[in-house]
DNA sequence: ACAATGACATAAG
DNA sequence: GCTTATGCCATTG
C-alpha cells in the first residue's frame, strides 16, 4: 500500500450514498493535472488502487464510475453485476442503456470538505 | 532500474 | 453513439 492509494481510498470513503463519481474526478481531487493532449492523466492509477482494496476497509468502492457514466469494473471480485446492484441500493437509477446520468448523481463535495479529507493524508 | 500493465479519458473516424 | 488509437502515470513483476 502506497500513499497514492491510501489518498485514493480517503477519497472513495467520503463519497456519500446516492451520488457517484470518475476516476478521473478523484485523479483531479488528489492533484494530478490534466494532461494536454490524452485527458487526465492519473484516473488509471486510481482505477488500479481500487482494484486491490483490503476487504477489511469496507469502502463504497461501487459508487465510482467511468467518465461515459458506465460501469468499467473487470475484478472478479467486485463484479459489474454486484456493483450496479449496490448501487441501486443506494437509489441510482440506470438509463434504459444502462448508463448513470451525472446531472442526476454526480458528487460534488465542497471545497472545505475535500481540504478536510485530504488533510487526513500525507499528499 | 526497466518494462509491462490497467476498475481511465479524449479525440478522431 | 460506438470503435479505434494514443497518452498517462502509479504500481507491480
Amino acid at each position: 500500500m502506497t500513499p497514492f492509494t491510501r489518498s485514493v481510498y480517503a477519497v472513495v470513503a467520503a463519497i456519500p450514498s446516492g451520488r457517484v463519481t470518475s476516476y478521473g474526478a478523484v485523479a483531479a481531487i488528489l492533484g494530478r493535472r490534466p494532461a494536454l493532449r490524452g485527458g487526465p492523466s492519473a484516473p488509471r492509477a486510481v482505477g488500479g488502487s481500487l482494484s486491490a482494496i483490503p476487504d477489511d476497509l469496507d469502502l463504497p468502492w461501487w459508487r465510482v464510475i467511468n467518465s461515459s457514466g458506465r460501469i468499467s469494473t473487470s475484478s472478479i471480485h467486485h463484479t459489474a453485476q454486484i456493483q450496479r446492484a449496490l448501487l441501486e441500493d443506494d437509489g441510482v437509477q440506470f438509463t434504459e442503456t444502462g448508463r448513470i446520468d451525472w446531472d442526476r448523481y454526480e458528487w460534488d463535495p465542497k471545497d472545505a470538505e475535500l481540504e478536510q479529507i485530504l488533510g487526513t493524508v500525507d499528499a
